[in-house]
RNA sequence: GGCCCCAUCGGAUAGUGGUGAGUCCAUCUGGUUCUCAGCCAGAAAACCGGGGUUCGACUCCCCGUGGGGCUACCA
C-alpha cells in the first residue's frame, strides 16, 4: 500500500471551527488506522488576512482535541518547512512556475498599473514582466478532467468550463490552486481528505498535476457541517470554534466523538476516537451534508463527562475552572479531595462543566444563598425548625459519618406523623446547600462532612 | 446564469429489487428514586415529486423540485 501520508492544511485567517477540526479528525483517523502519517501545513499565502495568532490558536485548539501530527510548523519535518509563507521565501513554487512558462502552459499576464482590472497583454519572457504589474496564470488546456473522488466517485469537468486562473498573485504569493498542488505533491501526500467545497476547484488541480508531471493524490470529498437552516454552519447558528465549545464545558472527547460520529455509521454511539481507529473506514463517511445537533452534543457530553475516568475528569475540570475564571477556583484547589469528591457526585446531575459549575457553588462558599422558592416552600412552615433543631441533635450524637449511617439516621427522622420524607429531606437539602436541586442528599451530606453539616444547619436555622 | 455534488421520521443514521422500514438524539405518556439527573416501559414520527425499467421499487434509470458547492490576485 505504500506509506499513507495525509494533511490538514488550515488557513489561519480565524478560529478553528468544527467544520475544519472535523476533517483533521477524519484525516487522523485515515492516517492511524492505516498506520500513515499525519502532517500539519499552514496556508498562509492570503497575506492580508493571516496571522500568527490564529496560526497559534488553531494548533492550541487542535492539541486541545488531541489530534497530534507527525510533521508540522512547529515540530518540523523531513518535508519542511510547513508554513507555505516561508516556502514562497525558499523559492519552491518559484521554480514550478518557471517550469510551465518555460512549457508554455502558463504566461505573465500583464496589467496596466493606474487599471488593474484591464489585461494589457501576455508574455513569456520574465524580463517583459518583471518590471510591471504582473500575475502568472495557468493555460487551462482543451479537453476534459475526471476527479476519481472516493465519495463522489468519476466525476467529470469540461476544461472549457474552466477560465484559465492566476496560480501566482502581483505580489508574487502563490494562489491556493497552485499551492496546494506543489505542496501536497512535494510533501508526498497520498490521500487528499477535505470539503467538499474543495470539489470544484479539484479539475483545476488536476490540470496543474498533469502539466507539472507530479503524481495524483487519491481525492476524497467529505460533505460540509451545516446550520438547523441548511446552511453551511456559522456564526450565526450559534457557537461553531472549537475555543467556543471549550467555553461552554463540552470535553474535547465528547466533541471529537459527536465529529466522529456525525455522518458516520459508526458501531457505536459513545466512544472515544482512540477506540474507534481500527474500525474507522472512510467509505462509511455519508455523503450528504449534515446539520450540527448541539443536543446530541450536549448528550454525549454528560455520557463522557460520567464515565470517564474521575482523576482526569478533575485535572481537566481545575485548568478549566482557572480558565474560564470561575469564582470558586481558590477554593477547589484548596481543597482537592473535597472538590474531587463533589465533583464525583455532581458529574451525575449535568450535562456540560458549565451547568456543573452553576450547580455545585455552594459546595465551596459558606454564605451560600436560599432560593426563593426554599424559603417560600419549607423555610415558612412550622415543621422546619422542629426538624432542622431535631436533625441538629440527631446528627451530632452519630459517632460515625458516612452515607448508610447518614441514611439510617434521615429514615428514621423520617418516620415521624407529622413530616413527610419529601418535606423532610428536602428541607434538610435546602439547610445544607440553600436549594431544592441538588446531588444525592446523603451523598452530599457524607462528603460536606459532619462539621460542615451542622453548622449549616444551625446558620439555616438563624435565618428562620 | 453556467458547471458540479446531494436527497429515509424534527436531527443523525441502518436497510434490502419483495421488511411490521430498524437504531440513537430530541419530543410526548407512564413507572421508579430524597429533589434533579438517570434508569425502565410505551407513543408519535420518514423513504421529496413525476415518469419509466420490472411480476414488484424506498432501493435501478431519467426529468423535475429542493438544498449545498464552485465559478476570487479567499482558501
Amino acid at each position: 500500500m505504500g506509506n499513507i501520508r495525509v494533511r490538514f492544511a488550515p488557513s489561519p485567517t480565524g478560529y478553528l471551527h468544527v467544520g475544519g477540526i472535523r476533517t483533521a479528525l477524519f484525516n487522523w483517523l485515515f492516517s492511524k488506522s492505516r498506520g500513515g502519517k499525519f502532517i500539519l501545513r499552514i496556508e498562509d499565502t492570503d497575506i492580508q488576512r493571516s496571522t500568527r495568532e490564529f496560526e497559534a490558536m488553531m494548533i492550541s485548539a487542535l492539541k486541545w482535541c488531541k489530534i497530534e501530527w507527525d510533521e508540522g510548523p512547529d515540530i518540523g519535518g523531513e518535508f519542511g518547512p510547513y508554513r507555505q509563507s516561508e516556502r514562497v521565501k525558499k523559492g519552491i513554487y518559484e521554480k514550478f512556475t518557471d517550469r510551465l512558462i518555460g512549457e508554455k502552459k502558463a504566461y505573465y499576464s500583464i496589467y496596466a498599473r493606474d487599471n488593474p482590472q484591464k489585461e494589457l497583454f501576455r508574455t513569456y519572457k520574465k524580463e517583459e514582466a518583471s518590471s510591471r504589474l504582473h500575475v502568472i496564470k495557468f493555460a487551462v488546456p482543451q479537453g476534459s478532467t475526471v476527479v476519481k473522488d472516493l465519495a463522489k466517485g468519476d466525476v467529470r469537468f469540461d476544461n472549457h468550463e474552466i477560465e484559465d486562473f492566476i496560480i501566482v498573485k502581483s505580489n508574487g504569493y502563490p494562489t491556493y490552486n497552485l499551492a496546494v498542488v506543489i505542496d501536497d505533491a512535494t510533501m508526498k501526500i497520498t490521500h487528499v481528505i477535505r470539503g467538499e467545497d474543495h470539489l470544484s476547484n479539484t479539475p483545476k488541480q488536476i490540470l496543474l498535476y498533469e502539466a507539472l508531471n507530479l503524481t495524483l493524490p487519491v481525492f476524497m470529498h467529505i460533505p460540509l457541517i451545516l446550520g438547523p437552516d441548511r446552511t453551511p454552519l456559522s456564526k450565526r447558528h450559534g457557537g461553531t470554534s472549537v475555543q467556543y465549545f471549550k467555553s461552554e464545558g463540552i470535553l474535547p472527547d465528547a466533541l471529537m466523538n459527536h465529529l466522529a460520529l456525525l455522518g458516520w455509521g459508526a458501531p457505536k454511539e459513545i466512544f472515544h476516537i482512540k477506540d474507534i481507529i481500527s474500525s474507522f473506514n472512510p467509505n462509511r463517511i455519508s455523503n450528504k451534508g449534515v446539520i450540527f445537533d448541539y443536543d446530541k452534543l450536549r448528550w454525549i457530553n454528560e455520557k463522557h463527562m460520567r464515565t470517564m475516568d474521575i482523576d482526569e475528569l478533575f485535572d481537566y475540570f481545575k485548568r478549566w475552572i482557572v480558565e474560564e475564571k470561575i469564582p470558586f477556583s481558590d477554593a477547589v484547589r484548596s481543597d482537592e479531595e473535597y472538590a474531587k469528591e463533589v465533583l464525583d457526585i455532581a458529574r451525575q446531575k449535568v450535562s456540560t462543566l458549565k451547568e456543573l459549575v452553576v450547580f455545585i457553588p455552594y459546595f465551596f462558599d459558606e454564605n451560600y444563598e436560599f432560593t426563593q422558592e426554599f424559603r417560600n416552600k419549607y423555610i415558612t412552615k412550622e415543621f422546619a425548625r422542629t426538624y432542622l433543631e431535631l436533625a441538629h441533635k440527631r446528627f451530632k450524637a452519630l459517632d460515625t459519618w458516612d452515607m448508610m449511617r447518614i441514611k439510617d439516621e434521615v429514615e428514621k427522622i423520617c418516620r415521624a406523623p407529622d413530616i413527610s420524607k419529601k418535606q423532610f429531606i428536602q428541607t434538610l437539602r435546602g439547610a445544607l446547600t440553600g436549594r431544592l436541586i441538588t446531588p444525592g442528599l446523603y451523598e452530599t451530606m457524607s462528603i460536606m462532612g459532619k462539621k460542615r453539616v451542622l453548622r449549616r444547619i444551625n446558620r439555616c436555622l438563624e435565618e428562620i
